[in-house]
DNA sequence: ATTCGCTTCAAACGAGCGTTTGAATTTCAA
DNA sequence: TTGAAATTCAAACGCTCGTTTGAAGCGAAT
């Protein structure tokens, strides 16, 4: 039991380090990607020593798996977008609702956004990291996608066509959050304040509601 | 004039490490994208030494120049997808053209097909090299993207209305061509044939023309 | 045959990366 | 207070990257 003790005290500054870690790591990973983000920008702003990653987590790739642990968490626990709950609404509604919480991070600069741009980066290139973990089971995000596809395919179409259908769906918004920084500069110059969120969320589910024919 | 025959001939052999060069770093550009493509594999497969990039094109970024140059020539003489011949179509066969000729690369392994991966690698996260060189003018891939989306936009669409469109319309078939490898992997187990190519042509023609609802 | 300019080459440079090291420091039970 | 374990730290290691260097090779004109 002094055993027990000893662990937890000792652990708490630890874990304070820990916390730090996977806090930067969080925002930097949403920046700049796995690749692209540094061990030593992530200890900087966590205000620790370089070699505090590899000590607590074992590596780059154990602290970025645990920045992956949190996102799904934070997914599952915070009612992000239920499953259930796209099951009550329309099929239109249910589009739109999806479309409208994976965009949020164009206004918004939570701790849900930094998960979402973390995997509009793995949308992209996956991480070995990333594939591995979700080896087991399928993120959230696709299962979503799935589910709102779903509602609009006839029963018995294909799983091909599924499959081709939700990758459409959940390209769409994963491109936008990516991007926004860049869609921000010339020639583009898409600022995003809630209203030209909102705008953007209707041209889309418009476009993939409608189809372009009937705009 | 004997300068000229010295110099001509001089550079008869630099033109062929200058072409072996470029093509090298076409492929492998296309493979792994602007900064994941290392020089030293470039001028490995063009048998070329490390020292010629640099000495040739004056470092990594002027060969990515030429590749780009290169691009755009095939693009333009080649009769790719012309603009007018998009305007002679009806608009659901050229939005079906348009999505056809941007995903052969699935099944084509050519020359063109090489320069669409690379633009579907710039329209992820654009390098520095590739923002300069369309600073002056727009990408045909974008201009046709619009073209495309016009026919179907009504006249007094906001410009705003319009970018959104042609971005959703553009990053479509970038993220099956780009990620084509990753899509023949589980869990999707997606391989391109002939036959998939027009299916996947029918399901995101289907899906952009008649819009999920109307499936 | 010699010279000169263009081209190739092996080697090394310097910077950034993730990681390792071993000593210093902190923490806390005894 | 003491001693051992946990944690922090500065420094360096080994690797890959794009680039530079200076000598060697080469072809054509003198």
């Amino acid at each position: 039991m002094s055993n027990l003790e000893q662990v937890r005290v000792a652990s708490r500054s630890a874990e304070t380090t820990r916390a730090a870690l996977i806090k930067a790591a969080t925002s930097v990973f949403a920046e700049y990607g796995y690749d692209g983000g540094s061990v030593r920008l992530i200890t900087q702003r966590a205000m620790a020593n370089q070699a505090a990653v590899n000590y607590h987590f074992g590596g780059k790739d154990g602290l970025y798996r645990e920045v992956l642990i949190a996102a799904t968490l934070a997914f599952e626990e915070n009612a992000f977008l239920d499953p259930e709950e796209l099951d009550a609404l329309s099929p239109e509604d249910a589009l739109r609702r999806y479309l409208h919480q994976f965009l949020l991070p164009l206004v918004k600069r939570d701790r849900v956004s930094r998960f979402l741009r973390i995997f509009a980066w793995e949308s992209v290139r996956p991480s070995e990291v990333f594939s591995a973990f979700i080896a087991n089971s399928p993120p959230r995000i696709f299962r979503l996608a799935e589910r709102v596809v779903r509602r609009f395919l006839p029963q018995d179409a294909s799983a091909e066509t599924v499959t081709f259908a939700m990758l459409w769906l959940a390209q769409q918004p994963m491109f936008f959050v990516r991007d926004a920084e860049r869609l921000a500069q010339p020639p583009f110059s898409l600022k995003f304040d809630e209203d030209a969120l909102e705008r953007l969320v209707d041209t889309l589910a418009g476009l993939s509601l409608r189809g372009l024919a009937g705009v």
